[in-house]
DNA sequence: GAGCTTATCACCAATCATTGTTGTTTGACA
DNA sequence: TGTCAAACAACAATGATTGGTGATAAGCTC
């Protein structure tokens, strides 16, 4: 396994609790834990499980709070909160590199996609009266966990990867 | 005003009513009307503004109804259900044609983009276990009517246009 | 270190889009 | 026309998310 991977672009706990403190906002002990959370995850993991993991650390941490401090981390730029329409928002902390990314149709799965396509951008004749200024692309398909038979499809990996809406 | 538009790739009630009745399904009144507020509609309508429409007509139709017809549509892939991040499900009638989509970031409104893009294929070496067999451009900014200063930019028009979610 | 102020907290209840349940109605075919 | 399952309307219920409230504690001042 490639643990360099992990280096993700994102700001280390220690520079999001100044980031946090300089924008007029309290450090709290749960905070720091959902930034812990958040540090060199590559699994896009939704509130809920953000909450299972800090719960963990901070068994009374509500779900409310992670909530809040995910959108408030989104606001500030840290981490991006995605609707990649697997029925509820995912975290990335990644938002340094421009990406895309890679959904999975059963398990709701999500991998960031580091390439950049050439030519993404609407023809002048087709804008419609729109300002646009942003560009995403999904890629759907199976990922290796739920295309291989295996035991257990609908929970291939347990912690951090919520599955998705199976829908129709 | 390119009346021509509105004749997108769409079957007619006819051909659906014939559709739906060859799959096994029956045809009843508030089918036909949801066939009818479909045919032509270039809206991308949720479920709701389709239940809104339909009412006029068939005054006691239930939101239910709405939901399985249109999900029952998709499923044959005369429509196409569509998650754009706008917090609830937009359906679009128009299927025969490759087509990505420009989303209003204000409110939610949804257009056709009717261009191919090349390369938009994730590179062998980033495929990260997927089967990768659909992918789909989101383009967002603002619509015209968000852009400029109007009365009242929430509800630039009415009918078949429902606004988005504007979280954070 | 104590006190103060206010953001943040945990614990609810509420919301919104969507789906399940149930008893009744009705299309499609005999 | 009769039969029967599919589809219906009218609910209640779900899951993700948010709003309200009184208690707590971070970050300042002294």
């Amino acid at each position: 396994m490639i643990g360099d991977k992990l280096s993700i672009a994102m700001r280390t706990t220690d520079e999001l609790t100044e980031a946090f403190r300089a924008s007029g906002r309290k450090v709290t002990a749960q905070r720091q834990c959902i930034f812990r959370v958040l540090q060199g995850n590559v699994n896009h993991p939704s509130a809920e499980a953000v909450y299972d993991a800090a719960r963990t650390e901070v068994e009374t941490i509500s779900l409310k709070t992670v909530y809040q401090t995910l959108y408030e981390l989104a606001e500030m730029g840290e981490i991006a909160a995605l609707d990649l329409g697997t029925g509820m928002a995912r975290f990335d902390p990644n938002v340094e590199e421009t990406h895309h990314h890679l959904v999975c149709r059963s398990c709701g799965k999500v991998r960031d996609l580091t390439v950049t396509f050439d030519g993404l951008s609407v023809p002048p004749d087709e804008v419609q009266g729109y300002e646009v200024n942003g560009a995403e692309v999904v890629f759907r398909g199976l990922c290796e966990d739920c295309r291989l038979p295996r035991p257990d499809p609908q929970h291939p990996s347990a912690a951090m990867e919520p599955a998705g809406t199976t829908r129709s």
